[in-house]
DNA sequence: TCTGGGGTCCTAGGACCC
DNA sequence: TCTGGGGTCCTAGGACCC
């Protein structure tokens, strides 16, 4: 009997939900992000695939958005809405028996035996669209990493299987930032070694890469490339390690009493929601975006661990307290470091 | 391209100790 | 007193992912 693992990923989540309550919206390029409003600052988490075809992509600015696909609908983020339609998704993911592992409100691993794991795909896929109206992808593999990188080519609304026999071939002329890990950043300092795509990178000596990117780094990336990952699919959910709340102001804040009440507030809710699921704060960090997008960051440790608000306002504040600059913030955000 | 909010993990450098 | 080397812990920053 084979062992596989299987990723399942749903197709243009959020703006498939959003046409589920509003079938007026089918085929339309729909964006979703930020609080719907196209001339404020926010980013796109979702375009549906009407919209993507304008070049318009998640991340993307909801301003350059809206200039690439003006006649497109923006809609906000409606958190309470996607939770409830991902854990319908994840319930019906476990009437398989199987170990399910969630990454997220769209994703999920699921550990299958047998020899006909396209078979399990598909009644996964039918279950899914039957039990919730939407549709999802699903990328066959060997180990999560290749199940997670099957997904890509599974899309949309199909199934793809990705092994060791067929890993090479499917991915070695890619460019290195196909794989799930490694970015425009990492990208970048692999080209400024030679190193252009999968199987160059699978073709590296680990020990030069840990003498370049890390000790840690430098092996796993050439792992990666070769398809290598032992994680098991594990059911347990981990306990959150941090906790945290941020915001971006419409308008940069040049006040800065302004700025330490708006870090107290951050801090308080962090207590909050720290008190809600019991769990006590180690240190707490302060994180300031100024106007031009340069970032710092300042951590207080406690004294002892705690979730009370007075004592996390506290600390939030003496850690604003270190901060030098004095120039107009555009972020703030306050985020707890929990007790293990 | 004027760039969200929620996280996780790794690295480099300094402090400190023997 | 111009001074080694190794280990460990902590902090800030960076990269990445959804």
């Amino acid at each position: 009997m084979t062992s596989w693992v299987l990723h399942i990923d749903l197709d243009q989540f959020l703006a498939a939900v959003e046409v589920l309550r509003r079938p007026e919206l089918r085929g339309l390029p729909v964006i979703v992000g930020g609080d719907g409003d196209p001339a404020k600052r926010g980013v796109v988490s979702t375009a549906s695939y009407e919209a993507r075809a304008y070049g318009v992509h998640s991340g993307l600015p909801l301003r350059t958005a809206a200039r690439r696909c003006p006649d497109a609908v923006f809609l906000p983020v409606d958190r309470e809405v996607y939770e409830a339609a991902s854990a319908e998704v994840m319930t019906t993911l476990r009437t398989f028996g199987a170990v399910v592992e969630v990454l997220g409100w769209d994703e999920a691993f699921m550990a299958v035996d047998g020899d006909a794991p396209e078979a399990v795909a598909e009644e996964i896929r039918r279950r899914v669209r039957e039990a919730t109206g939407l549709d999802c992808s699903v990328g066959i593999g060997d180990n999560k990493l290749r199940a997670k990188l099957a997904t890509g080519f599974a899309k949309p609304d199909g199934v793809f299987r990705l092994t060791a026999e067929t890993w090479f071939a499917t991915l070695g002329d890619r460019p290195t930032d196909a794989l799930w890990g490694i970015g425009r950043k990492t990208a970048r300092r692999l080209g400024r070694l030679g190193i252009d795509t999968v199987r160059g990178l699978a073709d590296s000596d680990p020990d030069e890469l840990a003498a370049r990117l890390g000790p840690v780094t430098g092996p796993w990336l050439v792992r990666l490339a070769r398809g290598g990952d032992s994680s098991p699919v594990t059911g347990t959910p981990h306990a959150a390690r941090s906790r945290g709340r941020e915001t971006t102001y419409q308008h940069d804040l040049d006040d800065w009493d302004e700025v330490r009440e708006e870090v107290a507030r951050l801090a308080r809710r962090v207590a909050e929601e720290l008190a809600a699921e019991r769990r006590l704060a180690a240190r707490v960090v302060v994180k300031v975006r100024y106007a031009p997008f340069t970032t710092r960051t300042r951590g207080q440790v406690l004294d002892e661990a705690t979730a009370e608000a007075a004592a996390l306002e506290r600390a939030a504040l003496d850690a604003l307290g270190r901060f030098t600059g004095r120039r107009p913030v555009r972020l703030l955000g306050v985020r707890a470091e929990l007790e293990r």
